[in-house]
DNA sequence: GTCTTTGCAAATGATTTGCACGTCG
DNA sequence: CGACGTGCAAATCATTTGCAAAGAC
C-alpha cells in the first residue's frame, strides 16, 4: 500500500474521536484540510484502512460507523441521540452445550445495550 | 388497522421461517401467492407489523432482516454463508459500577456470535 | 362515503464503481 | 515508467414516498 496524503488524513480524523463517526462526517472533516477530496476516495480507504486492521466498522442501523478502538469491547448505544459509547468488554458465562449443541466455531461477540443515555 | 389480504399473507410467511429473510426474500414468496403484490406494500407491511410487535427487525450489516421469534434471544452469525440462528439468551454478569458510571438506563442487550457453522 | 391500503414509479440515502488523469516509488 | 490513488459523475442497492385507483367497514 502506497502512500496518499488523503488516506493519513482520514486516518488521524478517524484515529482522533471516540464518536463512531460515519463516512459523511469524515468526509466533511478532511475538507477542511483538502477542500477538493472527493466522497468517493473517503470510502476507498475507510474500507482499505479496515481491511489493514487499523479501524473497525460497526453498523448503526444501515449507516456505517468507524470505530478507532482497536481493543476488545462492547458499545452503548443512546435509542435519544444515537451517541455511541464504548465499554469493557463484559465476562459472559457461555454454557458449553450451545455450542457443542450448534457446532459453531465462535470467533467473535458482538454486544450492543441500547437504552438512554444521562443526556435525557 | 384494517384488513389486508396482502398484510395477512406477509405476515404467514415471516412467522413460517426461522431464517430471519430480509425484504425481497418476503417479497419473492409473497408474488408466488398474490403475483401482482409490490416491493412498495412488503417494506409499509413489514415496518407496520413489526411496530405492532408482530416481529422484530434485526440489521445485518446494512440490510434489514425479519423475525418472527418475539421471545428474547440471542443470534450466532456464520461469516461463511450468513446465515443467522437463534440461540437462547445466556446470563451476562453486568458490573453494576458500569451503568453508574455512565449513567446509562439500559433496555435491551443484543448479542450476536460471528464464527463458523457446522456447514463450513 | 370515508379512510386505509395498494401498485406503480419516481425519489432518496448510503455506498460503489468506471474512467481519465495525477502521484508515488 | 508502471502501478496505485484521486476526483468526478454515473451506477447500484436497499428503502421510502407521492399519487391515483381499489378495498374495507
Amino acid at each position: 500500500m502506497r502512500y496518499s496524503r488523503q488516506r493519513e488524513i482520514i486516518k488521524e480524523i478517524v484515529l482522533s474521536t471516540k464518536t463512531h463517526p460515519n463516512a459523511d462526517w469524515v468526509f466533511n472533516e478532511a475538507k477542511k484540510v483538502l477542500p477538493t477530496i472527493s466522497l468517493g476516495t473517503v470510502y476507498r480507504n475507510l474500507k482499505q484502512l479496515e481491511s489493514r486492521g487499523c479501524i473497525k466498522t460497526i453498523f448503526d442501523g444501515s449507516v456505517a460507523r468507524y470505530d478507532c478502538n482497536r481493543a476488545p469491547h462492547n458499545h452503548l448505544k443512546c435509542r435519544a441521540c444515537g451517541d455511541l459509547v464504548d465499554i469493557e468488554t463484559l465476562n459472559v458465562e457461555i454454557p458449553e452445550t450451545i455450542f457443542l449443541e450448534y457446532d459453531f466455531k465462535v470467533e467473535q461477540l458482538d454486544m450492543i445495550f441500547t437504552g438512554i443515555c444521562n443526556k435525557h
